[in-house]
DNA sequence: ACACAAGATGTAATCGATTACAAAAATCGA
DNA sequence: TCGATTTTTGTAATCGATTACATCTTGTGT
């Protein structure tokens, strides 16, 4: 009995404001949804009634009858990489716009939970999908858009029918690093990837290699170190780094994160940067203007990255335009910092360990 | 007719099922949830049906029928603060594994956004709420207990009766790193405040204002610089700083992200730290372990602080609890690292400009 | 003042599940 | 085999709104 105190509140229903109003049901939602489809003085006398009892519409019904739940599905491989923070907070400037609340679905880079949010979504309870993850092969995205929801790939692009995409030019961002870096003297690269079987992840580094081939090296010129989007992936990838013989000279990692590890730990053994070794990340996350040096790093518009992925699911939701009339390709600006510089050892093809 | 035909998918019913399985909805409806109640002959040809028809209920009419909605509100300051991502990695885990899901509300540091994540708790969309920030007075909070809505204040404490709070014990340890950097040697101090009217800030200045008077301090021996919880109030902090005459030389900020970017700000004016000055933050995000110097730190048990809070909501939820019950307070641990050391220039009460 | 159109309101069906209660079927003991 | 008991299944009410359609009011023009 005492243990139910705090829960024993009544709830308001859509015929007591009626009853109170003395008018019927309908008329009270007509004041609520369609004021002008009422006479003022109707109007006035619901919405007393409404004041006085503190009547709120029970959204769970309104959903049903409506069959629309004004809810989106965001899914996001982790929440704690600001990346995808960011985006997060462009969508919701969007969808708070219209009115939509975000249900979030985080994977905390575990790719099997990815089949509860897919539930989730399957279930209806959601009128459309953000999808900020992605993995080879994508069925999840494919079961979702069987089913008829409105879905969008926020990823790397899913080339599937009926799934629009929108996302940023990394490919041709992760190719142009690699010219960078050779334009200024490297002969000798690192990658260090970001995590592995995701389409992102893949693209990039596909990127790298067009990069690779179009700046004329060949295989044997770059190593690669593997690990998902964090730090400590950077932090692995230096201590490979800090026991090679012939150390690369040109480093990209595919997540800004990554590169501070990276950096941090290879500095933390005295290698300099950039003048022992450059390095150059992506993203441009906001840590990345505070470190030492500051990261040179490819800003994504992560905001609008949000707000446009939001925009064209909203479209999609409001049956404004068919998925294949859109997939965006967002660019990506190469912010020129302190952490990349010109080869110093000409004579050397590669950073030898005992010049340090 | 062309632009229906991504959603033109039959939505299939229980009623669908029923008929398929030739049993009545009833009979569907108790396989699905509460399979001991049927015969195991009737339970497999309704699942066959289940399985040939790819039924999945609608789980908005499930919540509508059951008064439950299995989704909980968290309302949070800011997403790209790596405090309450973390947070939020912990509730997610929680909630998760006890099939609820999240719904995000994200204030963006914002205060007026408040109002909307307010109405849809009221509107029953959700089953509780987790409250990630606080501001002073709690109307929010209390409209939303006095509504029955089971509430959990996380940010710092909200005296209220029907709420219970899940926090750390931040009044502490804000006093703690006062008399830790007067154990320094420090005579005169600095605190870099976080958000203004928010609870959780006047907990901390609190705390710092208490240290003050139990090292022997006046309200003299301290100067305060105000700005919310993100980096550029840390650098508008350095700004001020390397303007004054007297400046302190240990430095509180209350939270990390301030204090990296006014590291990052004194240190690019040739200011050293900690030899110049010491800086001392608090929450522990992972950032902090990559900067240069690491910074010294009051690590908050993020994660735990998400399941924990996660943990009472859900007893609020299932009645297994009265509010007044509950109020934890989860200790912060202080990671003592390199931007703290001892005052070098003793002879000086503060370190004079003209020393740099 | 009357006929008719336009506008306001009410009645009741509907969204898609769950579940109390009733009815039917299965099980059991004598 | 029969009646009593237990188990399984079905019928229909219910959750709380929206909305098509019917009905009743009001307003307009003649």
């Amino acid at each position: 009995m005492s243990r139910k105190r705090w829960r024993a509140v009544k709830e308001i229903r859509i015929a007591d404001v009626a009853r109170l109003a003395g008018v019927s049901t309908a008329t009270v939602s007509r004041v609520l949804s369609d004021p002008d489809k009422v006479r003022q003085k109707t109007h006035d006398l619901v919405m007393e009634a409404v004041q006085r009892s503190g009547y709120i519409p029970n959204s769970t019904a309104q959903k049903l009858r409506t069959r629309r739940t004004m809810n989106v599905l965001v899914i996001a491989p982790r929440l704690t990489n600001p990346v995808f923070a960011e985006i997060l907070r462009g969508v919701d400037d969007e969808l708070t716009q219209s009115g939509y609340g975000i249900i979030i679905g985080n994977l905390d880079n575990r790719r099997e939970r990815e089949a509860r949010y897919v539930d989730l979504a399957l279930s209806r309870q959601v009128d459309g999908v953000l999808l900020l993850t992605g993995y080879i092969p994508e069925n999840g995205a494919r079961s979702m858009r069987d089913s008829g929801l409105p879905i969008v790939a926020m990823c790397a692009a899913i080339h599937e029918d009926g799934i629009p995409n929108v996302v940023v030019q990394d490919r041709e961002a992760t190719r142009k690093a690699v010219e960078y870096l050779a334009r200024l003297g490297h002969r000798r690269f690192g990658y260090i990837s970001g995590t592995l079987g995701s389409i992102i992840e893949a693209e990039r580094f596909a990127g790298f290699c067009e990069g690779i081939a179009a700046a004329g090296f060949s295989w044997d010129d770059f190593v690669r170190w593997e690990g998902p989007f964090v730090f400590s992936t950077g932090v692995a990838a230096a201590e490979a780094f800090l026991q090679m013989r012939d150390r690369p000279t040109g480093i990209f990692a595919a997540c800004d994160e990554s590169a501070i590890g990276f950096i941090k730990h290879v500095r933390a053994e005295r290698i300099r940067v950039p003048q022992d070794v450059s390095v150059i990340g992506f993203d441009g996350i906001e840590y990345a203007d505070y470190t030492e040096p500051t990261l040179t790093t490819f800003r994504q518009p992560l905001h609008e990255l949000g707000r446009v992925g939001a925009d064209v699911l909203l479209k999609l939701i409001h049956n404004q335009m068919k998925p294949e009339d859109w997939s965006i390709r967002l660019p990506v600006t190469l912010l020129e910092r302190e952490t990349t510089g010109p080869v110093l050892h000409k004579d050397y093809k590669s950073l030898r360990r005992s010049t340090v």
